[in-house]
DNA sequence: AGGCGGTTAACGAAAACTGTTTAAGTTATT
DNA sequence: AATAACTTAAACAGTTTTCGTTAACCGCCT
């Protein structure tokens, strides 16, 4: 049924999609709900997006641990410690404050309250100042 | 904890690995056994293969729909089948007799059982000839 | 033979995922 | 304004993953 991350459904769907065909229609084809279409047809993205990201992960892992944003810290204390500690490993850091406070807010919704950190960080980098973190 | 794919176990251990720790190394540093070690690491490597079949998919997306390989038909049979409605189609598939055998046993083993399909196979064909299977 | 690196099988518990339905909400088209 | 297309969220039951343990196994090396 599965291939990849993908379910039957889920494939079926899409390939539905590819065609032109309506939620409805699809629907109508398979025997279920255009709600549940819906709900198929988006978790077919999220694991389409799950799968970009994991490769994506794949060419990062040859970064090294740069250092860890203790919980409580302030976020413009971690972009502060972040540019210190590059720049002792003479890289430099692809992104500008504003941008590496997004990066930092995307990786990872749940471990940033407003400006501060709930949960401890690990913060790698590779050699062409590309940041990851865990 | 989890980005795409690999959770935060996996990503620490392929991590560590990359940088040559042996699975005994690893298993002290995050306190656990090694037999875990392997069996986190493994996990780790489906989830990327899972990742990269999962991406393949969406390059043949634009693939339309060929025939249904009805269950019972005996494999010889089903290759017929996908030759003549290809041709029909004026499209010459990829692959020679052989070849399409593997893929189709590769594509879902439990649908196969010696020369006989188990299940109903859906087969996709594009432009290009290359074939998937639903 | 014994140590080391790696793998595998079996099993339990906790967590996550899947397909559905229902219901309420957009947005776009006519 | 009305309809069609689409999105979202909550809740459910069933299935699958994940992590961990224990114990056994293989090949290689000195």
């Amino acid at each position: 049924m599965k291939q990849g991350l993908l379910t039957g459904r889920q494939r079926e769907v899409l390939r539905y999609r590819k065609q032109g065909l309506t939620q409805q229609q699809i629907a109508d084809i398979i025997h279920t709900s255009k709600a549940n279409v819906c709900t198929i047809e988006k978790a077919a993205y999220d694991n389409i997006e799950k799968a970009k990201e994991t490769l994506e992960f794949l060419y990062t892992l040859d970064a090294t641990h740069l250092c860890t944003i203790k919980i409580g810290t302030d976020l413009f204390d971690a972009v502060g410690e972040i540019y210190g500690e590059a720049e002792k490993l003479r890289i430099k850091v692809r992104y500008d404050s504003i941008n590496l406070i997004n990066r930092l807010k995307e990786a990872n919704p749940g471990k940033f309250k407003g400006r501060f950190v709930r949960e401890d960080v690990e913060v790698y980098i590779n050699e062409d100042g590309e940041l990851c973190f865990g």
